[in-house]
DNA sequence: AATAATATGTTATATTTTTCTCAGAACTAA
DNA sequence: TTAGTTCTGAGAAAAATATAACATATTATT
């Protein structure tokens, strides 16, 4: 596989069409055209085709992608194969209805273990996954080193739970908390999951749209009359 | 205000200015350069002024922006001040910990209500909103239309229930499934939060930094013999 | 077997997005 | 009041991204 530098629009699109194939894997299609594919997914079919060409070949010219090899590169591509490990630190509303929903499994990690402060959750267990102190954060995961931190805790504890993070060479966070984590100074990687931004984009567009009804309306109404 | 087409860079952005704009406030901060804001979020001053202009003016030269005006305009380009209501279909574990933890009005929306299945929670109250049945969905949004549908039920049910919520006009889905909504036909607005597109992503940026320090590892090992 | 149709990967072109540059307005300090 | 500094908004330039075009390989059809 090739490792150029690909753009991050590229990488935002392909577990977009790892979840198509999949689903067209279901319904017992085995293969698709860029064509097809861009129907399905509003997309050009030339983009598709950009996309798939920054890691390779994996079409056939006359005959188009077959389902299940493409699914298992994208796969590959997206590091699903790599036996990734996870963490999860806060084990509040959140983090409960990941251990209980969130099938880590299927996107090829490993959730290990959680962490809390809450001394009723300590030493029990999620959905098959122990849940220790947070004094143990530390000589844990100096013991067993993780590639992902999924971070849940409240909003006042973000930062200082990323520092102490960071002070163990924690490599990636999955971030839940509604805060600001990339430091200018720390190479960390951050993913962000701000349910408060997707809301307001899509408040956005709304309002957007109605301004857009309402001004049509209007118009309609002066021409009527 | 301006209703020019914005892209949609652009308005993904809005809601991380505005978070920022949020934490200076609390800070104290009352105004601020767009350099200075580029410098906290990682984006160049030249974007940030050329991101608010496609809205107005909304700073002084050689002054800034004050930081509570700029977060009050922001808010209203968002549509944030619009009263903006949503019902939740589906309260399980995912519905639950919107219903509990995430902050609707603080984001200038208001839960109504919500639906579900489960008879036993059918009648009940969960953080003030009210569970409905599911078979009032289509009666229920007709006497009380409602702006956007928040969508948190099982894989199976998305398309269906999609498929009602469509049949009853409603123009905007936040969508908690992880299925592929957006219709090429349908003109509904159909905002994802696919958690495992997040953690696909951030398991593509582990894959291609574990690779890049390999890849160097490997170097300086054939070079030190 | 020959022809037509299909569909990729790549190169070229067009479009979009971001960054650079700068005139000039407003602030600050003497 | 004045001189110097700061910082915006806007237009121009550069970079990035998406689309279109095309040569070529495979499949389907006659």
């Amino acid at each position: 596989m090739k490792r150029v530098k690909v753009s991050n629009n590229v990488i935002r699109r392909l577990p977009r069409y790892l979840r198509k194939l999949d689903e067209l894997s279901e319904a017992g299609v085995s293969r698709i055209s860029s064509f097809d594919l861009g129907q399905q997914l509003g997309l050009t079919p030339s983009q598709i085709r950009q996309d798939f060409s920054c890691f390779g070949e994996f079409g056939q010219q006359g005959y188009g992608y077959n389902v299940a090899a493409l699914r298992s590169s994208i796969a590959t591509i997206l590091g699903m194969d790599r036996g990734s490990t996870a963490v999860l630190v806060g084990v509040g509303n959140i983090g409960r209805a990941l251990m209980d929903n969130f099938c880590f499994s299927e996107w090829g990690f490993h959730l290990v273990k959680a962490f809390d402060i809450n001394p009723e959750l300590i030493g029990t267990e999620l959905s098959g996954v122990p849940i220790c102190s947070m004094d143990e954060l530390e000589s844990s995961l100096a013991a067993n080193p993780v590639d992902v931190v999924v971070l849940a805790v409240p909003k006042e504890s973000a930062i200082p739970v990323t520092e102490r993070l960071t002070a163990c060479g924690i490599e990636a966070i999955w971030n839940f908390t509604n805060v600001e984590l990339t430091e200018p100074d720390s190479d960390i990687l951050v993913e962000n999951v701000h349910f408060s931004d997707s809301l307001l984009s899509l408040s956005y567009f709304v309002s957007e749209r109605k301004d857009e009804q309402t001004a049509r309306a209007a118009r309609t109404e002066r021409n009527t009359h």
